[in-house]
DNA sequence: CTGTTAGCGCATTCAG
DNA sequence: CTGAATGCGCTAACAG
């Protein structure tokens, strides 16, 4: 020890009103002057929790993950932690591999937005010690955490609004992956069009477009929307970048939205305004679902925790992209 | 040990093939059978390489370092390892916090993308051992390494265009925080303008947009372009997200774009080409840079390394956002 | 090829 | 209030 002590310094770091501040002072002094720097590594061994959370998501670069990102490592900022940041590319492969280093780094737990449906992976992550937080994904009774938004009033949200303008004849672009968030917005489509009354196979049609699910994909699958017989006369996207790929399309068969062909995209990303024409779209608070996945991850630490669900809904912004059906149509 | 024999495992795990494949297969299968978890802590408290890189960017949920943030975690995940990614906001505080926090973590290393153009912590990091990568920064001649975009050139690209388009009255929209990428791009601007022969008092207008600085901010800016005297006839923004606001505000003043003002923005982000007018822009490559900053630094372990930077070249992609000038003006 | 041993840096005893 | 001693899980170096 450069001053005089030896292991007070760890109560100058741990408890520092049980050491006197005279010492304190000589202490701290001497820390500086050595460039002393604590060693996570040991203190975790010695059993202090760890300061890193893992966030598995599909797509950090896809803004709705980046921004629900943003919101966890706010929040974790708050409680001194931060994200280690991974994507699985919707491939369980990966999902498993990122699981299982967190689990090694001994990591406070992991903000998951799973691949598949099939958690057994995570609940079993969760009952070796690790806890887990499902992110945009129900609870669906398992014995974890979830911060989720409610993908099925999500599609009902836009088919109502595309019901209330005349459509009868509706596509539903979607990606080839199984997602759940957008296998629930269909369920929420098909459901709002059986309350309507509606026959679904003859009002629905479902367009899938390969991976990777993007702009050029949604383009493409323009074509098999408009080949539908009879052909829709709106489209529902899985989400925004899908939405302007599909605008696009639509362009290079010379068919004019919202005139033709009304959309409606997923996201409101921040773009999605100033599109041309503005992009009607459902609008999930992406901020505060990641703040809302940490702050549970950051309470199952809390003694008498119980395991819940914090679930937003989302709302439909509803701009110019969407109008109401051209006559003689459908 | 579950099997029969102690450290053996050891060897299992790191030396496999000094251990005769009959004991390897026992101690195997007792690994799962126990539900063996390798623990990091002690593997780097021995001296092992800690598997995680810090990445300090000034906010993650921007697209550009979004897709910077991607380009570092492929990368990392080909050598097994895993990035934390943290926000700045352009708060030097934060930085220094995050900075101390991933060094107490032992981290392989920190990707920075700094707040300002004072890098002692950085380079104070560094010699204390932990290697430091600027990103998005020019190594300045500083002991780091670095992976930057030539931002001067940036700037210059987009005033040669503007020049050739007949303008000779040019706004350039910058946040207030001083960003050194943003501060180049301006230096390339004026550094165009003079050696087109202009005065650049005469035909440079900058305005500072207050933080943070999004899409309103740029927005409300606008104001201040118009009522210069004699008014722009092209804007120049410091990233895209800027040119969609401005484009906001000029649509509120009834200024067609790009009729009476031209408009140029920076980043190139997925939905630029989609807006309407689509947007000229300065291309950055986002992935590549995240790639190569994470090259560089897993490259620092290596026996012989040398510092060295790698600087990426931007490009404009002109689109419908920009036209010649309008007669009679300027 | 396999078993034994020491110590990485810290926090938490217990004695002074 | 302060100083000395132990062990967290692992690996490297050596002994068998």
């Amino acid at each position: 020890m450069a001053g005089v002590s030896t292991s007070t310094v760890s109560n100058v770091l741990n408890n520092p009103d049980v050491v006197s501040s005279a010492t304190r002072h000589r202490v701290e002094e001497a820390m500086v002057q050595v460039g002393y720097v604590r060693n996570s590594a040991a203190r975790q061994l010695r059993g202090a929790p760890s300061v890193i959370v893992g966030c598995v998501l599909l797509d950090s670069a896809n803004p709705f993950f980046a921004e629900v990102a943003r919101g966890m490592e706010d929040r974790l900022a708050e409680a001194g932690c931060m994200p280690i940041v991974c994507s699985t590319d919707i491939r369980l492969g990966r999902e498993a591999r990122y699981l299982r280093m967190l689990e090694e780094l001994g990591v406070r737990g992991v903000l998951l937005s799973p691949v598949g449906s099939r958690l057994d992976a995570a609940v079993e992550l969760a009952r070796r010690g690790t806890p887990v937080v499902l992110v945009d994904h129900p609870r669906a009774g398992l014995p974890l955490c979830a911060a989720a938004v409610d993908n099925m009033r999500g599609g009902e949200l836009a088919v109502e609004h595309l019901l209330a303008r005349g459509h009868r004849r509706i596509a539903f672009i979607r990606c080839a992956a199984e997602v759940r968030t957008v296998d629930d917005r269909g369920e929420g489509i098909r459901h709002a069009l059986r309350t309507a009354g509606l026959d679904i196979a003859r009002t629905l049609v479902e367009v899938r477009t390969p991976q990777p699910a993007g702009l050029d994909e949604a383009d493409r699958a323009v074509d098999a929307v408009l080949a539908a017989v009879p052909r829709p006369t709106a489209i529902i996207c899985f989400n925004d970048m899908a939405a302007v790929g599909v605008m696009r399309g639509l362009r290079r068969h010379s068919v004019v939205v919202p005139d033709e062909i009304s959309i409606v995209g997923y996201d409101n990303v921040i773009f999605a305004s100033q599109l041309s024409p503005a992009l009607t779209t459902v609008r999930q608070p992406t901020h505060r679902l990641g703040r809302a996945a940490a702050e549970l991850l950051l309470a199952e630490a809390e003694p008498g925790h119980r395991h819940r669900e914090i679930r937003f809904t989302p709302e439909l912004v509803v701009r110019a992209s969407t109008a109401v059906r051209p006559d003689g149509v459908g």
